[in-house]
DNA sequence: CGAAGCGTTGACGCGGATCAAAGGCAGTGG
DNA sequence: CCACTGCCTTTGATCCGCGTCAACGCTTCG
């Protein structure tokens, strides 16, 4: 998932196109291996809207006539308790689909964590269609099947992993592409980094600047990230 | 799911047949209200399997070949750190399935948390039926939805909250039926618990002493645990 | 009766939360 | 172009929930 800009990519996505995942499968191909559809597997029309930072696209308890995908910029799937603590469970970056729901109504939030461009599907439409259609069906099912596994990986993260360790993962989650010593450019504040790793910001600022003490990265500006040993951090995240 | 055997259940059983949940729609309606699927929704043969407590029933990396649905007892499933740590993501009681994997080899662990018995499908014979067969696409598609957002629910658990909340969390989850002063019979051992909820065996065994304190629970054996204040467990899961 | 597991309880320490205050940095107006 | 304002981030001091280490009780089984 791309939930950054990759500041300087050229030579890398080469790279990504040429390696092959070594589980690749029917299911997996029909989306990146990242499982997001950014070459617009999703064969169906649907209306492109835009939304400003922290512009909410839809509320836990909506109807959830909907499913989205991410064209551009980065969404928040979120939750909030009562007493006003916040869990961030994604960021979904372009070609990632949110807003899939098995009940009448979304069950998290989501609001637009970066000036975002997203498309709107009719989720009764995509429904009927996917009944006759085992390709879109399929990519559905996909693109459940793979938050699943994200969903799984975060829980890893949120149950087991020191802050330092979090961090660390989350960073090279940003890039899911091999590239070494290359910079990046979170598109979420400190607070929604926090919110989703379970930490606070406070903790979030010291455990960068551990990192960057530690040489694992550079701070180029509080969104401008430069990994210096990825080998370190992959480390870290074993 | 029924993670645990409901002692004395009768009056139960009809009061949870007579509930209507809110959200029913078509795809939530194909399984249990709780996403199982106790009713043999999926009228496909498999094969029965028994595992006594602590059995592999596969590991991660393996060929995920085969899908699973529990007739009978609990599984976990889980991933081991390098290093020790072991994340339990969820326990599947009767009704509950298991397996269904996006990529060529199982992504987690499953095993035995009691004896149990289990039923696998032959995972391209289902994926090759569902093409054909719309009812049976969308239980596996339901399926995996379920999961998804039990997988949330345990985020919004291990990111933000504090032992006795995710301890009162885990024992509703537990029950998951209107029960009011029921006794619950934990299927699994403290391990496991600590090691769902993110937590040492030690604190989870504080907290279950705790509980007893505050008078939310009775403790009337190590696994066997009677509900006394449901209104107020509830509370501290909101 | 002894041994091995599991669960409980106590003492203590640490990682991260909380509280507080001081920088950046962008947008606005003079 | 610079000063002002407000927000985001960083940094410091302190606190506390939970982890760690250790010992002990209970149950099961040979």
């Amino acid at each position: 998932m791309m939930i950054a800009t990759a500041a300087g990519t050229g030579a890398a996505k080469v790279d990504s196109a040429a390696a092959v995942h070594p589980a690749e499968t029917l299911e997996s191909r029909i989306l990146g291996v990242d499982g997001n559809d950014r070459e617009g597997g999703l064969r169906v029309p649907g209306r492109v809207r835009h939304f400003l930072r922290d512009r909410q696209i839809y509320t836990e308890g909506d109807d959830a006539d909907c499913i989205f995908k991410v064209e551009m910029g980065v969404v928040r799937t979120y939750k909030f308790l009562r007493d006003g603590r916040r869990q961030v469970y994604a960021f979904h970056g372009p070609g990632s689909m949110f807003g899939l729901e098995i009940g009448k109504a979304y069950g998290l939030s989501a609001a637009a964590a970066s000036d975002c461009d997203v498309i709107s599907y009719g989720r009764r439409h995509l429904e009927r269609l996917a009944v006759h259609d085992e390709r879109l069906a399929l990519l559905l099912y996909s693109t459940v099947l793979c938050s699943l596994a994200r969903a799984q990986q975060h829980s890893l993260s949120l149950g087991q992993r020191s802050a330092i360790e979090k961090l660390a993962i989350f960073l090279m989650s940003c890039t899911e592409l091999p590239i070494v010593g290359a910079d990046i450019l979170l598109a979420m504040s400190r607070n929604d980094i926090a919110d989703h790793l379970g930490l606070t910001i406070e903790t979030v600022s010291r455990t960068f600047a551990d990192l960057v003490a530690r040489a694992f990265i550079e701070l180029k500006g509080a969104r401008h990230i430069c990994l210096v040993d990825v080998a370190g951090l992959r480390e870290l995240c074993a």
